[in-house]
DNA sequence: ATAAGATTCAAACGATCGTTTCATGCCCTG
DNA sequence: CAGGGCATGAAACGATCGTTTGAATCTTAT
């Protein structure tokens, strides 16, 4: 499945992604990872120590690098004098369109975060907050800048459903077929504005 | 845990919903199901066959109902000379949300049905497409009367995000608590509303 | 009351799960 | 070249999975 000439606890990572997406976390077995990552059953064990923590690490490979995207996209919005809510969420939802369209594995792991959000594992909710909950933290206060009239509650009520209706969107992106001549760099940008416009109408409602 | 009155196939059904919510169809093994209803193992595959038949069987119980209602709402506007986006929206919301506020197990089955979002399940997106496809088709029917501008496509696009996130949503809808002093039927129908204007702009945006 | 049928029961089936063990191969440094 | 540490290999562990079996029990109708 996987070249051989990568590591094998990238290999093993690799296969788990897509492996997870596709049927889950309890749906996917360490033998079917292995196999499909052409390594020996005893690795996951040897790398990761168990399944638990590889899913743990599956999460943390992707999420470090997307959320410094995400928060310096922030920054870079933050700094300005005026910003709207359109500028907030494109700083949220850019940098992971850009992951669920990517030519390597990053649209199988778009699918394992909404799967994830699908979940209410205790285990799993703690360790997505215990090493991320400060980048929502930070998206929240954003909002609650550019959204001064929506009392605390609302907003993070609100929220919850727009981060929950992204992640679906996107995680369902990568199948959708682009027009024939668009090119790649166009369909991303088409359907940002498109989630952004969705999400913006929907955190002004009401 | 379940009342002993009701008849074996009910609390099974009760508890393998239950189940299925908390920790996904794979995650939840059979002997957790019958021990929750204190029935036999044996019960299941005699009662239902397997267990995949009685994942069926869950989704069934409870989506002809729903689907009934949703459909004869759905009448209900259309029946009306003019009507709204919010109109169709509340013939597919209110009905959905009723059931995740029920005292019954119905919040449960709105998790389930959020959990069949999120997997790609072959066989189960087949069987809810052979027994449902036409309650979504005659909604994309009403959308489509109601935003007359919008090509096919774009409009299938929306009403998946839109469907998603409300799923999503009404899953977690029975966790949050209302206001002090504020009945269920008020609670009910200013979620309703928040809901409905919430997927509103987003269908008309853009 | 008794035969016939429907349901429940304990027990076991083979398969598969995550994990562990220990032997073997590999590379690198001394 | 010898040896120590990391990595991989085949094999097996006990536990749990969905499913099946056949006897025991309950229900129903004649």
């Amino acid at each position: 499945m996987n070249a051989p000439h990568f590591s094998t606890k990238q290999r093993i990572l690799d296969s788990a992604e897509s492996l997870f997406a596709r049927h889950g976390f309890a749906g996917a077995s360490l033998r079917q990872v292995t196999a499909s990552a052409n390594v020996n059953l005893a690795a996951v064990n040897y790398h990761f120590g168990s399944k638990e923590n590889l899913i743990n690490e599956v999460f943390r490979r992707r999420l470090d690098s997307l959320n410094e995207e995400r928060l310096s996209a922030l920054a870079a919005v933050l700094k300005k004098s005026k910003f709207s809510i359109e500028d907030v969420l494109g700083a949220f939802v850019r940098p992971a369109l850009a992951l669920s369209l990517a030519d390597d594995g990053g649209a199988g792991f778009v699918r394992v975060l909404a799967r994830a959000f699908a979940e209410h594992n205790e285990r799993l909710r703690k360790f997505l907050h215990d090493n991320y909950s400060h980048v929502l933290k930070q998206f929240a206060m954003a909002f609650a800048q550019v959204l001064p009239g929506l009392d605390k509650q609302e907003l993070y009520w609100r929220l919850d459903i727009v981060s929950g209706a992204l992640t679906y969107a996107m995680a369902d992106f990568g199948v959708i077929k682009r027009a024939a001549g668009m090119s790649e760099q166009r369909h991303r940008e088409m359907a940002a504005e498109h989630l952004i416009a969705f999400a913006a109408a929907g955190l002004r409602a009401g």
